[in-house]
DNA sequence: GTTCCGCATGAATCGATAG
DNA sequence: ACTATCGATTCATGCGGAA
């Protein structure tokens, strides 16, 4: 494989997708913005008009991403006007006609917001996680992200029953067995879709959306070292950050000046930027450490 | 108020709903058979025609809900030719356009989920639990569903601290350490819109669907003693047992007589049945305790 | 009494094989 | 080709009996 690589791509992410070839990536990981928020980015979007935003985005997606690619949506519905607005469903059911699979939903568990209420709901602590394919067969690296057995391995598996050593057929006709001396040796378990991670609260000098932890979990499960990590609202830089630590090559697309050059500040590898690109950081104003959000 | 009551109707939802008066309800907690599920009850419902089965019985618990009550559906989308399948949200679309609001979705994380290996997904361990409203005022009693508070705010104040401070002091000024500080000294904290709970594996007599700190959650948060609570798919009456254990009326409705039997039985107060439910009873055959899958 | 340990159970899904 | 059946895989929990 050769020397991964990291690119960044200043603008707008309809644009700049259309320079990327097709079938090049091989994991897209990306959390856009959510309706109403970023309004001074791509034009304020407003969440009855989300799904007709998006949607000529994910067909450039579907042609850049690998057959046996995947495609993970980090989204949550806003609430308006008292309810949680449709366009997160609306969305899923759209792609689906543009051709993607949708194959899998995890939670992502927020265990640390802190505690608040409104009078008619209490604070919102997950998020979407939206799995897509183009086809059934997907690179999936499970044991990459296997997680340590409960401490009731230990003390089960010291001393096994007769049963214990054959299927043991369940009695109520469930058509579930089990073989327990299958587990001797094993150290390890494979996770769920709900994922039990903190939001980021050691700020440094950029904010992010979600924790270092959340595209390293998806990268390590779908991708191999030297593959394509792609991220088309790199925001300050997150997901390319990691990618670049894990030895993934990494595309990043932003179109806010200030947020791009927090993005390239941050790697821990510096890269060199196109003449062009830095031509354009320079009309915009100056970074800002107060300003992002 | 009365003193609080139990009904038990023995028969299909559909028919058995039309009884009942016109907002007459403050809750419906409900588990409805999940598609392709109890398939030899409601005709094994496909997922494709799920929505289409599911519509007339939401038109009924609209009508028979109060103005100010709350309908919430716990539901998980099933894998169909491995994508999940979307009639779950597409019900939320349809169920929109009947006149419902989509409140709010919970999580219910099911810390001992179903166990499973496959080449392309994990266990999954979370349901919805959906919140439909017929008005943007409803009951709702935060306080009795508060949680220890622990030492979070210590916690999370700490961080706040060593951390937050020293690299951005901006935050500790601008609310964020001010919102914290609010909370320290308080027993209790609201709690967020994910459930850890674990299924009922233990089998006493009849299996759950779900553990009854479930529907208790939902009828300490939604109803106050003496409320109706409705279950239209009782099963085994998990939902109905933990209503009259807190003093709040209940209706259940179950179309399978073992079911039905079982739910009557394992009410800690015992109810009399009408002469005419006792006939239908008998014509099925009689509750075999080895039976209930 | 308290702690430790054995054990059955569960809204599942995939791939291969058979009709 | 398309559908139906079958075997394989897997982990947290709470009860009950033992130490």
């Amino acid at each position: 494989m050769n020397s991964p690589e990291v690119r960044l791509l200043l603008g707008d992410c309809r644009e700049e997708l259309k320079k990327l070839a097709d079938h090049s990536v091989d994991l897209i990981f990306t959390s856009p913005p959510y309706a109403d928020s970023r309004t001074h980015t791509y034009g304020g979007v407003s969440p009855d008009g989300y799904v007709a935003w998006f949607l000529p985005i994910s067909a450039e997606l579907l042609r850049v991403l690998k057959p046996d690619g995947t495609f993970v949506l980090n989204i949550k519905e806003k609430v308006v006007d008292g309810e949680r607005h449709t366009y997160v469903i609306e969305l899923i059911l759209e792609m689906r006609k543009q051709g993607w699979l949708w194959t899998e939903e995890f939670i992502w568990h927020k265990k640390n917001s802190y505690p608040g209420k409104w009078p008619n709901r209490f604070r919102d602590s997950w998020e979407r996680l939206l799995q897509f394919n183009k086809s059934r067969k997907f690179n999936m690296y499970q044991e990459e992200v296997m997680v340590p057995m409960g401490d009731w391995a230990e003390r089960r598996l010291k001393n096994l029953s007769e049963t214990d050593k054959v299927r043991d057929p369940s009695k109520v006709g469930s058509g579930f067995g089990k073989r327990i001396a299958n587990w001797i040796g094993r150290e390890k378990a494979y996770p769920s879709n709900v994922l039990h991670m903190a939001t980021e609260t050691r700020n440094k000098s950029h904010s992010a959306v979600f924790p270092e932890d959340l595209p390293e979990w998806f990268i390590k499960l779908f991708t191999k070292p030297g593959d394509w990590v792609l991220d088309p609202f790199m925001g300050s830089g997150t997901t390319v950050r990691v990618a670049q630590k894990m030895a993934r090559s990494a595309i990043g697309i932003e179109i806010l000046a200030e947020y791009f050059q927090v993005a390239h500040d941050s790697l821990p590898a510096k890269i060199s930027l196109p003449v062009q690109q830095l031509a354009l950081l320079e009309k915009k104003e100056p970074y800002d450490a107060a300003k992002p959000e």
